[in-house]
DNA sequence: TATTATTGTTTTATAGATCAAACAAAGTAG
DNA sequence: CTACTTTGTTTGATCTATAAAACAATAATA
């Protein structure tokens, strides 16, 4: 139970985003996906067919679109990752959530499961490290404080 | 001066392969590419093509691979954040080279550069601050022997 | 040099992601 | 119940990435 298909990139994106939306308002419609994933109404209901012949949703004509059993182990797991990634962006590099966020978009793709794993290690350690953490959390704030103009060079 | 031109993902994969076996062998041809990047011939062939039209590189008919000024900006660019991105992953999570590498050949597309830039900063602390360095790694090493099968689980 | 092997190229095809525009269904006034 | 508005769908394009197969050029060697 490894690999349950090869889904791309932007198919888990809106698997993600069908589960958000759900949680937020008990449904997502096409738009409501437009609007997230931030393309057109045309994409999305392609991107629909796709993921229906995947059986990674359902998706009623003109009406609600569901995620299956898989589906909501996709877009479950990617939730995960995402989470993790930003808490980690936060936490570690202390970078603002919105900025944080929009990174962990991506980066929640592009780990594999080992470092996804680490990561899981890294912030449970922190926790169970606090004052461990906290002195790097210090030691970086005042290296930014120091050296950095806010947040935006490169 | 900031975003020369939206180059995708595989073409900054491909001009970074370029420079590599350029540093590697003096030379790309083809057939490394495509060995280094793992896919067809036709497609790197077809690669080529595009970046030539956006003048990243240029290609002699039957000849060899060079990137031009703006390819060369792109493909170090895209190398130091490869390094950076290896370089956290193996410091800070303790990954395997091996496995740093293959996550930082995606991570590197999946940051932005405030993101980068903080990584940056993240490691010249590490280099700054030895001592609180290792008490992470310590910790962290203490904690996968503890909890973890070597380096697979989920 | 002639033959063979390697490498590079073209052509043809597929699949995903994307948009715009035309169109159709649902929902909301009036 | 019409007319208008919002949503969803289809159709028709484009572009990237990809591969396989046929073909062409280069390189290696006998």
């Amino acid at each position: 139970m490894k690999a349950p298909l090869p889904v791309s990139l932007a198919q888990e994106d809106c698997l993600e985003a069908v589960l958000r939306l759900q949680q937020a308002q008990g449904a997502a419609r096409v738009r409501d996906l437009s609007a997230a994933l931030g393309v057109h109404k045309s994409t999305v209901v392609a991107m629909l067919k796709r993921l229906a012949a995947q059986a990674l949703i359902t998706h009623a004509r003109y009406g609600l679109v569901s995620l299956t059993p898989a589906g909501a182990v996709i877009a479950n797991r990617t939730g995960a990752r995402h989470e993790l990634i930003r808490e980690v962006l936060v936490k570690f590099l202390l970078l603002e959530p919105a900025a944080a966020d929009a990174n962990a978009c991506r980066l929640e793709h592009a780990l594999d499961t080992a470092a996804h794993q680490r990561l899981r290690e890294a912030v449970s350690l922190a926790a169970a490290r606090p004052r461990l953490a906290a002195s790097w959390r210090r030691a970086l704030r005042a290296r930014l404080k120091a050296g950095g103009r806010g947040q935006g060079s490169a």
